[in-house]
DNA sequence: ATGGCTTGCATAGCAAGA
């Protein structure tokens, strides 16, 4: 099973240029952030001729997530749980039936927390103690748990072509490091850092000043992997080159294959 | 860079992104 995360950037904008890498990479399940789009109108033709089983979690304007998955799913649940004020639609779960395995799947934008510090930044760090607790309850289930998205989190100065220009960034501040390790560390895996290890690795590349020809890049996009996913994990990757097509995101897809 | 692109939207300049 192929398991990929894209921040895709606007379906509406990004229609042609995700149904071309789908009929490239042919993943199996895709994790979807920044639709930016209302469930009414998102374009689940496109994608149910395609065979995927669509389920999403918009919002007008900004944010939203979703899923599609050539496997059947299961049980789907719309929203971080732990704060029943909180409106962004970041956060969607469900299980996908493999033919070896029930895996939970999460997909998750979480927030960008620019300008920091202020009140944007606490949302995204609140935002993050609420992911742990989750990831946490989803350990405990035992179950192949997949937490992939938009993590808008730099981890290590090694995921930045110029880790001096994030020093006092959102993404690459060190609370915003800690938080990350603090939902890493009760027992999830970087399923790309296990791949590939060192620097130069980047799933992000700012439209402005040429970043994509300078490799001026960042990592933000991740897969983590609980132990029983992790025990299923055969090879992961970034497809890099999609930045460099026609109407491109600001992301690439970032994938897995798991003997699932 | 005090944001140099890109997206969405109450379609005309904003807000937000990273």
């Amino acid at each position: 099973m192929k398991l990929a995360t894209f921040n895709i950037n606007g379906i509406k904008a990004r229609v042609q240029a995700l149904a071309d890498w789908l009929d490239d990479a042919q993943p199996d399940v895709v994790l979807l952030q920044e639709i930016k789009s209302i469930d009414a109108v998102f374009p689940r033709e496109v994608f149910e001729d395609r065979g995927y089983a669509v389920e999403t979690h918009g919002q007008k304007s900004f944010n939203g997530v979703a899923i599609l998955s050539k496997y059947p799913v299961e049980d789907v649940s719309r929203g971080l749980p732990g704060d029943d004020s909180d409106e962004q639609a970041r956060w969607i779960e469900a299980t996908v039936i493999g033919d070896h395995a029930a895996l939970r799947v999460c997909g998750l934008y979480l927030p960008n927390g620019n300008p920091a510090p202020g009140p944007k930044y606490d949302y995204k760090l609140a935002w993050m103690a609420r992911m742990e607790a989750r990831a946490r309850a989803l350990l405990a289930s035992e179950m192949p748990v997949i937490l992939g998205g938009d993590y808008n989190v730099i981890p290590q100065d090694d995921d930045a072509a110029r880790p001096e220009a994030w020093r006092k960034d959102a993404l690459a501040l060190p609370a915003s490091r800690a938080a990350f390790r603090r939902i890493l560390h009760p027992g999830y895996t970087d399923a790309f850092r296990t791949r590939v290890p060192g620097g130069g690795h980047y799933s992000f590349w700012a439209y402005q000043g040429g970043a994509w020809n300078r490799n001026d890049g960042i990592r933000i996009d991740h897969l983590l992997l609980s132990p029983q996913a992790a025990d299923l994990m055969r090879d992961a990757g970034i497809d890099a080159e999609v930045r460099g097509q026609q109407k491109p995101s600001d992301h690439v897809p970032v994938w897995i294959d798991l003997a699932a």
